[in-house]
DNA sequence: GATGAATGAGATTTCATTCAT
DNA sequence: TATGAATGAAATCTCATTCAT
């Protein structure tokens, strides 16, 4: 597929908004064809099928998601600060598109395993970056490391996910961003009342 | 519909087997109704329509689940064993029934958000659960007041729910339950290096 | 397949005359369930696919083909009066129905090889036929025994074939039983001037 | 069309290999381009629609092959030589192009009737030759002449076509032309026993 | 002449649901 | 209650053809 076309960019975009406003079931491909200014069959001379505009719709979004979230962090010094501007850049960046919200949080998750399975791949990166951090962390002596750093790693992802989830199936009505410093503070220090 | 009629349950029991072998969009009716042993027209005497055998299947595991849930926490003392009994009980059900772990965790999601906010309904009561523990943990001043209550239990239930939907994705091949007590302690102390 | 039901047939019998009429490229699936009285689904009831119906239309018509021709030439004494009512039944029969004679010698050719190949197992048996009254013949000391009667059973129908190809062709405009007798002359002793 | 450009040819010859590798509905006009390492649209300067390239395939290549039996035969002496000629050279030709051979005997069948039509005119010359032999044979007093000399030129391509077919069908793993004396013989002398 | 990206009409098949028995 | 044969709407994808460059 030719992915620097920009009608490849332009089909994509449709996707991720009519997907959000019909729901993945209600998007035709001739649905997204039409709000791409496309003919039905063009979508096909860049997708390999309809699934396919799916996978490559995350995997791009989510690329970029990403690369900002790795952008941001390393300017950070500290594991903390890292963490918090990970949480928060994740918040802000599905508050900013709202359709994208909708998409990765209800939308993409009604396909099949073997979808999942692919878009397991691209989240790896993201582990990767939280890892990292944790491992920082440590290193600062900053982070306990009694804990399976991949298990970790996934626990921080699932609230996160979570919270974004939430907010979505509350139809955006509250400010996600407005979260992110409870949930650094939560993952930093736990439920435990510490005497500081 | 008559839920206290043996059919009823046979037709959700075969629900829960066939969604789980066949995944979520080849389980077909017929296919349904052919594990249950009944007439595909039969469904229709005890279900509204295909949608209302998974909320249905939802309603009635989900009760037991929590149900369960309630009952093992309650015999607890304090809220941080309560919570660590709550992680274990959670991840023990699903390791116990992994039929019924594939389609929670995966093939359920593969719903329209109608179902999806339905299914919201049933997990509401065991967000209460959770709350009711956070609630009782800061009573006993050991749990800190500062943090959202509605937000932490989410975000608790979002950990426990990723820890589980990565063990199903990964083939159920380890044991989740080992994982209970390590995901208790990261939520009670967080990331941070404590001196005890 | 449930082929003893009303419905096998009625969609058979549909089959046959949409193709005669449209051909088979513009026999669309709707089409035959139409003309036959049934909803499109129903189709799939009975025929695995679109192919499927065809490769049934040809077994069965040609099933009962072959039996009628199998039933007319066993009455007959000498080999050479077989002969003579295998090329009238061949020929009447295609006459008596023009529909299927559209469908068997033009429009059933249009198929792939897998289908073609189908269609040869059913003509085996007419090749057994036919060979069954060389063997006679030739015990009989009337034909000759100098020729591959495997070629000259293929040579048979070839004749027969392209007779009735030819006649459908052209519309169907002249009697094709008129022709049994030449053509059975033709074989029986070739292009030579035998004096008597 | 222009039908002496290099080009002309190349995309016949394409289209030939094209088609006998890949079945007729499998032979898309852009697959025939590529083969022809020309661009899809340069086939329509050349041909006005894909069915016009099988047409124009078959005229192209019956011409030459019909044009070869003509000169074969006109060198023989007796109309008995002649046909033994007409024979053997059909056949040949055939074994020495497998791909044209395909085309000829399958793929092409699976046209239109509309394209028959303009392919039996192609044939009508190949039966004018047959025809003209026949016309001979029976000047000189060697063939009978109380048969329709129409109908005998069509039982005579019909047997030849036939015995093509089969071989085709049977993968073409015997020698056709092994058969050419046979069928010479059949065609003059038929089934009967003749006392020499 | 040559290109090849774009077009868009069109048909098979599935499957949730019904209803006569 | 229970059945299961019949329904029919609906959507992906292909590919011959065009036309701006």
């Amino acid at each position: 597929m030719k992915k620097d076309k920009p009608k490849y960019k332009q089909i994509i975009d449709a996707a991720v908004v009519v997907i959000a406003e019909n729901g993945y079931h209600s998007s035709q491909v001739s649905k997204i064809a039409k709000k791409a200014g496309v003919a039905d069959g063009t979508i096909y001379l860049y997708f390999k099928n309809k699934e396919d505009i799916l996978i490559s719709l995350f995997q791009d979004k989510m690329g970029q998601f990403i690369e900002r979230i790795e952008q941001e962090t390393t300017s950070r010094q500290t594991a903390e600060e890292k963490l918090l501007t990970l949480v928060e850049t994740h918040f802000e960046q599905l508050a900013a598109d709202h359709h994208l919200a909708i998409v990765t949080q209800l939308e993409l998750r009604q396909s099949n395993k073997e979808l999942r399975s692919k878009i397991n791949q691209v989240l790896k990166r993201y582990l990767a970056v939280i890892d990292q951090i944790l491992e920082e962390g440590i290193k600062e002596k900053l982070f306990r490391d009694d804990l399976n750093r991949k298990l970790v790693r996934q626990l921080i992802f699932g609230m996160m996910d979570e919270a974004v989830t939430n907010w979505v199936m509350k139809d955006q009505r509250y400010h996600i961003g407005d979260q992110a410093k409870e949930v650094h503070s939560f993952i930093i220090n736990g439920l435990t009342l510490h005497k500081s």
